[in-house]
DNA sequence: GTCCATTTGTGCGTATGTATA
DNA sequence: GTATACATACGCACAAATGGA
């Protein structure tokens, strides 16, 4: 049990004995809980208190609440899992920070049927598309990179060193959402494996990232092959509140 | 400027002008910013409410308050980031949820100067070696692994369908705080590609992972090969605060 | 669609406790 | 020890959202 000594605070005592009470299945998930008035008379404590402790358990996930509807039951346990944080996008690939974007192809393209799938987006469709190779500062090359933006930011200007996803959300105003990315490995295509200066069918890994907007909508596709002899993927997860 | 319609509450209006404030550098970061009884004062504003905005403005990481000791600013801006919460540590894999670990091989055994390296510890400590094909339910080999457990929890039994991880969690009372995944595209030695019954010198995924405890120690290291046709590895990863 | 009782949200006043400098 | 500043706790009133009659 969770119960606090009795020296806790007041709204500790009662926020102990509201996460029990839910705990124990006394309040059934999906049921309200008592109402604030209730609560006050049952438990002689003013509306302050009650609110205080109240508070807590939405911020630990226990219970939402709605003006008008009540405090309902959505959790058990306070959700608990795994969670990984990243101050910036690009540490999604830990690169050392000075590597750059060399760019040797730049133009609008009508997406093929795998780029319409992967984006998603209509077939045909003009998006512009760059092609490069990403370099450190000594020049040496990391990895091929291919992107594909959404026509509604195709003029935006290449930044010479910082990401395009940056530029486009300070050129635009809008921000990116959600990111999602897949690592898949495989043995590089002919092009890319000289490009890199490999010998042929070596094994690469193959990042595939959509950065998607508030709507949904995707604002970039980032492609690239990384050498396998060169890259270590690494992501750490501590434990923590999920929200 | 963050500046709400005068139809906001009282207490968003005054957290933005606070916010602001910081934002522009009029109240710097470790300075304090005026007491609770000088805002109520100057803004003529209950201090409930005073507080209330003091309360989102510590949610969103500006400012930290101590009793006896005023608020101090600790951030021009709030903190930003991408985040990725996982439920479950096997949701690192996104398995289907029923595959399990056949077990063709356990003992104890020193650690090779490799295995050292990796886990950390020290070479010729002898930990507890588990070796196996994750298979789905159909029975086809998904992965090839590999298990060093600590001879601290050595003594756990093999659970028949449930994560080692978690029997250990559960067994010895410990909690994972925290796990480092690293992933490398590569040749899959001869006798992986055998077991997984792919053809020799074939592509995988190999993962590496180590299950930290509060203390910093590794409570088990796992190393899984997975074959590159049959596998991708996909993270999402939401806009956030940091926490 | 309107009205109405219910429930949480916002806001104010006041008093006392307790950690900090 | 003393003054300061935040923490806890009581009280009240009205606003706004909800959901059912």
């Amino acid at each position: 049990m969770n119960t606090p000594p009795p020296r806790a605070p007041l709204y500790a005592r009662i926020e102990a004995l509201l996460r029990d009470a839910i705990g124990e299945g006394r309040y059934a998930v999906g049921s309200l809980l008592p109402t604030e008035a209730e609560l006050c008379e049952t438990l002689r404590v003013s509306r302050h208190t009650i609110r205080e402790a109240l508070r807590r358990l939405v911020e630990a996930g226990l219970v939402e609440r709605r003006q008008g509807a009540g405090t309902i039951v959505v959790s058990r346990e306070p959700v608990h899992g795994m969670v990984q944080s990243l101050r910036s996008i690009e540490s999604l690939f830990q690169y050392a920070a000075d590597t750059r974007l060399d760019v040797t192809a730049r133009r609008m393209q009508a997406l093929t049927a795998e780029d319409a799938a992967q984006v998603p987006a209509e077939e045909g469709a003009r998006w512009l598309r760059l092609e490069g190779l990403r370099v450190d500062q000594a020049g040496r090359a990391i990895a091929a990179a291919e992107v594909l933006v959404s026509p509604r930011f195709a003029g935006v200007a290449l930044p010479p060193h910082s990401a395009i996803y940056a530029a486009i959300e300070q050129r635009f105003g809008v921000e990116v959402q959600e990111v999602v990315q897949e690592i898949i490995a495989g043995v590089m295509p002919p092009t890319v494996s000289s490009a890199l200066g490999r010998k042929p069918r070596s094994v690469g890994l193959r990042f595939l990232r959509r950065y998607l907007l508030a709507d949904g909508s995707t604002m970039l596709l980032s492609r690239n092959w990384h050498p396998a002899e060169r890259f270590t993927y690494t992501t750490r997860l501590r434990r923590g509140a999920e929200r």
